[in-house]
DNA sequence: CGTTCAATTAATAGATCTATTAAACATACT
DNA sequence: AGTATGTTTAATAGATCTATTAATTGAACG
């Protein structure tokens, strides 16, 4: 047997290109500083991944479909009434873009500068979006036949769901800076911003 | 008298480089791209602003005050009630975004590029936003205490309104592509987002 | 021990980009 | 006409970046 393909290597570069592509974006971001952020050749990293592009696709690829798979990712909705339910969708969805600030800049920036990727990308999710959207859409009729939501369709909920979260994360840096807050007033903003989403949809939505 | 400097190239040169730097952001346009699309020499760019630096942030600082000192420009709201008026701010909000649906993206890029740049400028903006907030902040806690409306501070307010019109026009591109829309159904979507983001303020500020 | 093959590095070609310098051009004025 | 000054271009230095190639290292295996 020959030497197995060792993947440390090959995880740590993955690793490293991430942050980095996080960071700074594609054209900011140039192999050669990805090896000397990890210390080794910059020949290594095309040795792996062929070409810088090839290399921040995959990373693309992978960090778009786990933000959008787990757009909603919520147990036991099934027995909450509605207000709860989409409750706990908005903090649930909140959460994750919480822990993946930087993303939404990311898919952002890449379309804009190669918006055949996004396109090529979007079948593989319209499934899983579309199960998702079907089950909360039957709650949301329910209500609004009963007069407790005014007309409203699911998607604008959704839309206005995912805006409101994403757009804190993405304009928290700016807004902080002009408003002069270190870290810690930072997360008592998030925080309050988390409750503040959640009655400004549930209030937003009642007829 | 010697001959006056010609203004015209320079108003061109402005003009091009802030067309393809709201495009395609600061790492992506390079001088050699401005000159080639105006038909002129490279080496005229660094004439008139000697750096690429320096002339993104001329553009810059006039995009990123242009974006906050018109936040809510709307006339005669002396006369309105609490729900009508807040109704014109965000709609005139919401159109004024629409007017420059990218300087959102090249203030939070130029800002992770180089966080200086915008708390340089925070401070030529901090007198005209105070000054705006209070006015509305008066009407708001008088709501308030009236019942019509939860509690809620100004900030939270405003930065709901701020958040998702933004963020309309920043995912718009990327969720348009997801959807399929064409220009046409783009239009309609816009649209009906204005009303809707109405009505979930207003709605969403109800106690 | 020497062979083999994957992993890593050194070196470099080739492209592009920013910025500068010197020359060419244009225009007003004497 | 000739000079002076502002504008534009040509040429290029110098830096950096991507990608490739050839050489080196290192580990497993017979």
């Amino acid at each position: 047997m020959e030497v197995k393909n060792n993947p440390t290597m090959e995880i740590v570069i993955l690793e490293t290109a991430e942050r980095l592509f996080l960071e700074k974006g594609f054209a900011m971001t140039s192999t050669t500083e990805i090896a000397k952020e990890i210390g080794c050749n910059q020949a290594l990293i095309h040795y792996y991944f062929r070409t810088k592009e090839n290399l921040f696709n995959i990373i693309f690829e992978k960090k778009f479909k786990q933000f959008f798979q787990n757009i909603f990712i919520v147990e036991n909705l099934d027995q909450m009434a509605f207000p709860e339910k989409l409750k706990h969708i908005i903090e649930a969805h909140f959460d994750m873009v919480r822990q993946n600030p930087r993303i939404p800049l990311l898919i952002v920036n890449e379309f804009s500068r190669n918006p055949e990727m996004v396109a090529n990308l979007k079948e593989k999710l319209q499934g899983v979006v579309a199960t998702l959207f079907e089950s909360l859409n039957t709650d949301l009729q329910a209500e609004i036949a009963a007069g407790r939501v005014r007309q409203i369709t699911i998607i604008d909920l959704i839309f206005s769901v995912i805006s409101i979260n994403i757009s804190l994360f993405l304009l928290l840096p700016v807004a902080a800076e002009i408003m002069t807050l270190d870290e810690k007033q930072k997360e008592i903003v998030i925080n309050r911003r988390r409750d503040e989403h959640v009655k400004l949809i549930l209030n937003g939505v009642r007829s």
